[in-house]
DNA sequence: CGTTGATAGTTACATTTTCAACCAATACCC
DNA sequence: GGGTATTGGTTGAAAATGTAACTATCAACG
């Protein structure tokens, strides 16, 4: 069999299969998309940042941040203020609404995540963190392929 | 910080990371979506498979499987046929053409995997598959979650 | 300065995906 | 049988994404 022991399916099929746990939090339970969801925790853990930051820590091509920035400010989460030395930049943060929105929807998303991973003994979550820093460290180092990119 | 150790998100940025290197081949390569390559693979595993089999084994939801299945057979890589008892099921098998195709981009997948991973030792290889086995075990028995239906 | 090229970000359009009906055929049950 | 619910699968409209082109600003160099 092909499948199976092909990585990038396994990866995949790993990640769609946590993810239809938690998606639907953010997604039905608080009405966001899932790029507005990861500029919105990225806002969470730093000051401020521009849409290239977030495209890089995202990582996401620069229209799904321009455009989950558009749908967060529009709803009061995030503002954008313009750079004094450079007119091109904008540097966005997130309001009190907004902090107070991630502060709600967190602890959520790490219950839903718990739940699922409950019945791991803690050697099998040693075994699973090690074996995606393997990967990570992969990554993490040689040429990583550019998301910011289109395919 | 949250997401760094946010299970959900290392498993999809490393899922993004790696298709980023094979998603293009199919793509652009054999002009394939990606729900028409799973198809093409599960039947090039099994000798038939009806859209509900498929449905279960892509994994996707029936309207993605639906057309890709349609997309195949115009494309003259499938055929379908209907089922004698049942007159709703459509049996999907590949042609002698679909089974070419997948023969030739198969190879094609696999060497791009295999250079993305040229730099990993054998034990590094080994602590990935653990990992992934965990999560796969996990999900195997308990409740997985349904992916054939939206979230 | 003035032209040329790069960078930050948005917008428009095409393709995909989601989601909610929908049709047809079968199973259930009285 | 005859009604009702289920199942297998398709379709159409709306939402999201990918892609390319575009605007505006800045940098570099003559």
């Amino acid at each position: 069999m092909f499948l199976k022991g092909y990585l990038p399916y396994r990866l995949n099929l790993l990640a769609e299969l946590t993810s239809a746990r938690t998606h639907p939090i953010y997604r039905r339970r608080h009405e966001l998309t899932r790029p507005e969801w990861r500029v919105l925790v990225n806002l969470a853990e730093a000051p401020s940042l521009t849409a290239t930051d977030l495209c890089a820590r995202v990582p996401a091509h620069k229209t799904k941040v321009s455009r989950a920035l558009a749908a967060l400010e529009a709803r009061g989460w995030v503002t954008r203020s313009a750079d004094p030395q450079d007119a091109r930049i904008a540097h966005a943060a997130l309001t009190l609404k907004g902090r107070r929105a991630f502060n709600r929807i967190r602890p959520e998303m790490e219950a839903a995540t718990e739940a699922m991973l409950a019945p791991l003994t803690a050697d099998e979550r040693q075994r699973l963190d090690e074996g995606l820093k393997v990967l990570e460290r992969l990554f993490g180092q040689a040429g990583t392929p550019d998301l910011t990119a289109p395919d």
